[in-house]
DNA sequence: AACGATTTAATCGCGTACGATATAACTTCA
DNA sequence: TGAAGTTATATCGTACGCGATTAAATCGTT
């Protein structure tokens, strides 16, 4: 027979189990997409976050550090340091708002906005690197935008 | 009429919105479920990194770093200082192998082993805070799994 | 036995992420 | 108008994540 204790530790294992967790497929996936990316990215000179940052500005620039952290859904105490980067790399331009001394603005320089090109190309061979169907991913990509809103 | 400079800058726009991007929806997903974890896991003193080593571990202890490594798709390099906090946390032990010097054994201390019935509490808030239907998040979870393995 | 190759962890440097806090600029409203 | 409240970035400390490198132990081959 089964004490009650048993029972209970049975249900953590396979609740526990790691396999099971979609945390840890989410964390895993990520790290792993990350890990596909660096090559690609190294090319360029960027790392992947501040090519989700360069994303950005192609679709609009210039915008405000705010604006941006909002579409990345990131902190301006992660953001900060990885614009000076970005503008150390000669891609942007940081400059006060004259309207609002609060705001700093962010630019595309010409090499930042040159960059995008490069940046098509490497969009396309990480598809090759996944070699996964088209629908496939944009169901992934839908059902994660769902989550956890 | 449109040149075809201006096609391509139109098709780079497109492709490369942020929107489309599976890896930011991927990227910022991971974040946004490491936030919701922090609140939950701050009870147990662990990062979510750490929780998912005590996951790998509660399954099956004891365990080398290289057999943690491979479970979480993670590098020594990342391991070493996380189990070393965890050990400082008195919740694993760090003892080499004598079989094989190489090899560093993680162990789980009874405080180790008896956080267990708490993370299945936080696993059950987490997926409250979730509030997704559990057949969507099984089905997320096992194409998350497949992708760029 | 012995020496080169391989395996296992650890160390180091860099770049995130983020909570907590600081600082400066704007807004409100008494 | 001026003090209190709010907003927009920046700074700091902690903890990852990983590539490159190192150090030690083991293995394979002769």
């Amino acid at each position: 027979m089964t004490s009650d204790a048993d029972k209970a530790l049975d249900k953590a294992v396979e609740v526990l189990r790691l396999d099971r967790q979609l945390c840890f497929a989410l964390y895993s996936a990520a790290n792993r997409v990350t890990r596909l990316y660096r090559p690609l990215l190294d090319a360029l000179g960027l790392t992947y976050p501040q090519y989700l940052a360069m994303l950005v500005l192609w679709e609009h620039s210039p915008r405000t550090v705010g604006e941006m952290g909002q579409a990345l859904d990131l902190e301006s105490s992660t953001l900060t340091p990885l614009l000076k980067r970005l503008e150390g790399a000669g891609l942007i331009v940081r400059s006060r708002d004259p309207d609002d001394e609060r705001r700093v603005i962010i630019s595309l320089t010409d090499a930042g906005d040159a960059m995008r090109d490069q940046a098509l190309g490497v969009a396309e061979q990480f598809f090759c690197k996944l070699d996964t169907p088209l629908p496939e991913l944009v169901d992934l990509r839908e059902r994660l935008k769902r989550l956890a809103v």
